[in-house]
DNA sequence: ATTATTTGACCTTC
DNA sequence: GAAGGTCAAATAAT
């Protein structure tokens, strides 16, 4: 059994490290290239796939992949009596494990929109102490059909703005819905005449001041540096490579596969939209970062 | 009919 | 016991 799972690890690791050679390869190809930046995309998936699988392979042995999951004894999570509408008040079964979740999981964002380009299933709302804004908790939509782990809390900030703090916890098994609606910002330059990084509907796609975002992304990256399963849940939750130049991306030279993709989510989005997705971890200070493995630490 | 959201109760942790 | 996290019945939306 511990052998298996050693095995699985070395068979992963190696497949991440051609992975990772076949990247490098490409991208020297790529320096002069015309911007077919869909094979390194691809290649980040790779990666990610591998570096999630191992992370999770890990995580087993402690017995909790990520921050939410119920730990070890699988206490399940389906009452074998449940099998009827009424529940029948009888001796209360006793529920599912709830651990509280250690922040070392989470990755937290502070954004304008709730909207990530993953599709979201609400299961609870709270009241927080001292917080004027109710706490909405939310779980993976294909968490039944693919046992997807991941899970996000929304809060809406107290400053006064439209800003969400969102906290992330677990990692998207589930297939991306698109591989630019994922975990970043969402700029939506569709009404001109409105300064694109202001917006006041929390219901629709809205516009984040870059620097803003920029800077708590890299405050935060600072804290989580050493983290290794932010790097890995990063690639999960849809960290990809750029599939153009992030300078063209930064003033806005972006071409057709940046342009009104089909967010998963569609009520806030028309086809008369363009996005522009940017997932801050590669950018510090307006410079690009461009390396963003994800390294398996360890191994 | 199916799927998503709301909301009060339940459960765990501190 | 308080607070935070989750469940699941009821309800709403599609």
């Amino acid at each position: 059994m511990e052998r298996d799972n050693k095995k699985l690890i070395e068979t992963l690791v190696r497949g991440k490290s051609s992975a990772k050679a076949l990247k490098n390869l490409i991208r020297k190809k790529l320096v002069n290239g015309n911007g077919s930046g869909r094979f390194d995309d691809l290649l980040v998936d790779i990666l990610g796939s591998f570096s999630g699988g191992l992370l999770m392979l890990g995580a087993c042995d402690s017995g909790e992949i990520s921050g939410g999951a119920p730990a070890s004894p699988p206490v399940d999570p389906v009452p074998e009596v449940y099998s009827g509408k009424k529940p029948a008040p009888v001796a209360k079964e006793r529920r599912g494990c709830y651990k509280r979740r250690k922040t070392q999981d989470s990755r937290v964002k502070i954004s304008g929109t709730i909207e990530d380009g993953y599709a979201w299933r609400k299961y609870g709302q709270k009241e927080i102490l001292n917080s004027k804004s109710p706490r909405c908790y939310f779980r993976c939509t294909h968490k039944p059909a693919h046992g997807c782990k991941a899970q996000r809390q929304v809060q809406k900030l107290e400053d006064g703005s439209e800003m969400f703090h969102i906290t992330y916890f677990g990692h998207h098994t589930c297939p991306s819905p698109n591989s630019f609606s994922k975990n970043g910002v969402v700029l939506d330059f569709k009404d001109s005449k409105n300064h694109p990084y202001f917006s006041s509907s929390p219901s629709t796609i809205t516009n984040v001041p870059i620097d803003t975002f920029v800077k708590q992304e890299v405050e935060y990256s600072k804290a989580q540096s050493t983290d290794v399963s932010d790097n890995v849940s990063s690639a999960n939750e849809g960290h990809s490579a750029p599939p153009l130049g992030w300078n063209e991306v930064l003033r806005g030279d972006f071409g057709e596969s940046f342009m009104g993709f089909d967010h998963e989510d569609s009520s806030a989005s028309t086809s008369s939209h363009s996005y522009l997705m940017m997932d801050m971890d590669f950018i510090n200070h307006g410079e690009i970062q461009d390396d963003f493995e994800f390294e398996y630490p360890g191994l």
